[in-house]
DNA sequence: CATTTAAGGTTCCAAAAAGGAACTCAATAG
DNA sequence: CTATTGAGTTCCTTTTTGGAACCTTAAATG
């Protein structure tokens, strides 16, 4: 999560991102969509192509003009990107609701994110998942342990 | 987005809701875990608690010690928060991997996080996902278009 | 009774990051 | 020759962090 963070975890960068999912490519828009100050977009667009997140790519030479696209890396944040967009919606939303809805392409229905485990497919929450040192690594980092297991200890239990 | 980021968007926040699922409660702790200043967790848990992520409950009365709990509400972030340790794991590892693996409770496997469609299941990538105003809301945001609709405007056509 | 320990914070000051506005550069349009 | 557009920089002020010490309640120790 740390180095997740270290990536992405700033005031601008998720939704710098969130707008590249929204197809916005360029300097100007993302200036004029977010309000960031033209420094700090700089400078987030500079460490995201650095970190491999973006790319960086004319468009046209005469005059000289750049976009920023998604890489494979990018494009893979789309499963987070999302749930965090429908978080907000459903738990920050003023009284009218989200502006904007997800829908499922080619299907046509409402798209609601919903967590699956990759290797059996069920749906998971909270309680079905769980963590365990990873076993090539000698153990860096010690669970916190105050009476429970780490995997109960979230429980709202007691 | 901007509303989610009101709330968990800057450089601890995450870290320490990642925390609070593998069962970390007190402020000493996420202190010593996180390297975090006190002020600022002090500040950050503050914050948790009136946006309803965390609630803070009396753990015993003599002498008085507070625990911070995830709420209903923080408990539907796991999604999100798995998502993106999953992207860090994967693509921000160095040599040796990441040091916690997720594992699937109740099947014994390793946990390997997928985005589904509550709807109908299916397995969804970026592309299967597009946006549409919310048709109960006036349009108060345009969309990009620079010559392309935004549910294709994020590929990487040439 | 005075001291230490523990949890859960505050206060104060220096350092780093963000905000605001103007300026640069290259090329094209009028 | 002047204005405009896209993509940035530069400079300066305001906000946030980081670091370290201090405070409070209450029990435990000597």
């Amino acid at each position: 999560m740390a180095r997740t963070l270290a990536v992405i975890g700033d005031r601008w960068t998720l939704l710098i991102l969130r707008d590249c999912f929204l197809g916005v490519r360029r300097f100007e828009r993302f200036q004029e969509r977010l309000g960031v100050t033209r420094h700090v977009l700089s400078d987030r667009l500079r460490k995201l192509v650095a970190a491999g997140v973006l790319e960086k790519r004319a468009y046209q030479e005469r005059p000289p003009r750049e976009e920023y696209r998604l890489t494979a890396m990018g494009l893979e944040l789309h499963p987070a990107i999302i749930h965090l967009v429908q978080w907000g919606d459903r738990w920050l939303s003023d009284d009218h609701g989200a502006p904007l809805q997800h829908i499922h392409r080619g299907r046509g229905h409402r798209f609601q994110a919903q967590l699956t485990c990759a290797d059996c497919g069920e749906v998971v929450g909270p309680r079905d998942v769980t963590v365990a040192a990873n076993p090539a690594l000698a153990q860096r980092l010690e669970l916190p342990d105050e009476g429970r297991s780490p995997d109960t200890a979230w429980q709202q239990g007691g």
